[in-house]
DNA sequence: TATTGATGTGTAACCGGTACCACATATTAT
DNA sequence: ATAATATGTGGTACCGGTTACACATCAATA
């Protein structure tokens, strides 16, 4: 592999110059650069990254953290931060965590040390104090899907109180009589946003019982498990509005162990909107628009590890309502 | 950051004999390598992997590339991947093509360039003279899912033959007596071994037709569009074999559909035993240990690593029938 | 006793870039 | 005309490790 003092002799400039070429800093005469770009093409230069690295220069890496590569929102948001990346000039470093705190700042010691120019994440964790491990070090951070209250940091998020009441509301015009949420964990902002537009649409109806909230991970069997409960405390539910796509997919197996019938006898709802729908009937969902907040956390990120400014605010994207048949009226 | 000359100094030895008991190479007297340790403990000393790359060490980092992290198959192989490599201190690159081989090859690009340690490949079309563009780099490549002939490379997959041969035992035991398969792609080795397993099975039985085996990308779209097909073809189908369970899925809402009731009128059965369930009625399958894949790539890829031979062979992993309510008899 | 080999440690040259500083020369301002 | 500034280029000390080589000791073998 050729490196930039190959190029230097045989262009008959010094590295010094053929540095500047490469990275369009300091003055450079017209006619040397052409030269010079042409030595480089004649023995297929590519810099060394690890070199470019060590000297100081950024990685061209990024960290994206995530807690669950299983729930295929992440997967999903992965491909659209990678995209963006690569467009960018990026290679991504994937780090699923399995929700577990000491993994991720396990991840922090090796990702400092790698010398990554930035990161995106996900967590359900982490705490102001462990950010500041890394940011300390002067590693841009952003986070999606879920917030920090003060964290400092941008955040990039579905309106995800908008979504609950979205649809919510929407139940409520399908005819529905009484409507119970499966709230996501409650540790989370997102899933206590959701909950937020779930009671500000039905909690001052005359059927609205605190009990029809309930809370469940983000996941099939957790669904399950809470609309079997709900079902057992309601059993005139005719509407649910679930924490995500996987928590409304479980509840779905519920029900149809019950015998309830959907959207028949009762009406369901997720939220996420992840690409894949493989429940029969299709489950209506507020979908997230996974793709664009993947792609503009990774755009801000760059921006970030350039040096602009980028104001740490809560970046709010709008949730669309996808009605499918679990909800359509009867 | 404490860098290895800080450790020298402060241990009073010189930075040769700091990077010997780092690297537990060469020769080190008990307690001088005691206090050094001592003395790294005390700065907190973490080698930086940039220099120690750019020393002509191992990065630390290798490559995993999949073709559609959209399909649920590989983010859980990625976990798997990912597990391994953080035990053996490795940090993974996540390569999401898109079933492109443009991307594929860019890739390659750029993970030669950053020094990448090796490869874990899952790819629909890369050749052996793609391969081998990394390979010639001196850098180890192990594929995954899918194997090419003769590829030269460690293969890691599933026996897709057996399990073909498995889930259309299956469906007769549970009574079939006319089964469709709806394959993956043909120009997957993959998809034509589980195809090879279903004819096995089914070519000499009287009602076998040619017809009944119709090609589908993998993905719940296809499903659905192969199913509508079959159905067409021959409506009085009793059972299905699909080539992976995203088309399963798709071929369940199409009989969902056609009010074919699963299992009563037609049974179903799938591929790879992907963790989430999220159908009504869940969906027998055929499991791939897609863990134990992932992990042996890795631990195998890591062996190679570090110069120990590893033969080209295929490996291949037994599957496990996992019945459901899809094909249960009635 | 002389020779050999194992053991322990230090010096310094790399790896392949970046960037500071020095030194020209050309242009512009005073 | 002279000073000041802009432009173009080269030398080289870094970044933080690894490792070949040199040079000691000291025990074992001939």
């Amino acid at each position: 592999m050729a490196t930039i003092r190959d190029v230097a002799k045989l262009s008959g400039y010094s590295v010094a110059t053929v540095s500047r070429v490469i990275n369009k800093s300091g003055y450079v005469g017209k006619e040397t650069e052409q030269r010079i770009i042409k030595a480089m093409e004649e023995v297929q230069f590519k810099p060394n990254m690890t070199a470019r690295s060590l000297a100081g220069k950024n990685s061209s890496t990024i960290a994206l953290m995530i807690p669950d590569i299983l729930n295929p929102f992440f997967p999903e948001a992965a491909r659209a931060v990678e995209d963006a990346a690569q467009e960018l000039g990026y290679t991504v470093i994937l780090c699923n965590t399995d929700n577990s705190l000491e993994k991720e700042l396990n991840y922090f010691d090796v990702l400092i040390n790698k010398k990554i120019d930035g990161m995106i994440i996900a967590s359900y964790q982490l705490t102001n104090e462990h950010l500041n491990r890394v940011r300390s070090k002067g590693i841009p951070v952003v986070m999606i899907d879920n917030q920090m209250i003060t964290s400092g940091v941008p955040v990039f998020v579905s309106k995800n109180k908008d979504g609950g009441i979205l649809a919510s509301k929407h139940l409520l015009e399908q005819g529905c009589k009484k409507i119970a949420h499966i709230s996501g964990p409650y540790q989370l902002q997102a899933s206590r946003d959701r909950a937020l537009g779930f009671e500000e649409v039905c909690a001052n109806q005359p059927w609205f019982l605190p009990s029809l909230i309930v809370q469940s991970e983000f996941n099939v069997q957790g669904g399950y498990q809470a609309m079997m409960q709900l079902l057992d405390r309601h059993p005139d539910l005719d509407g649910v509005f679930a924490g995500n796509d996987l928590i409304a997919a479980g509840a779905l197996k519920a029900l149809y162990e019950r015998k309830l019938y959907v959207p028949d006898q009762i009406k369901l709802i997720g939220f996420d909107g992840i690409a894949m729908d493989m429940t029969v009937p299709p489950i209506s969902t507020v979908a997230q628009p996974i793709y664009e907040i993947g792609k503009s956390a990774m755009q801000h990120l760059y921006k970030m590890i350039q040096g602009e400014p980028v104001e740490a605010a809560i970046y709010e994207f709008d949730t669309v309502l996808k009605v499918k048949e679990s909800s359509k009226q009867h």
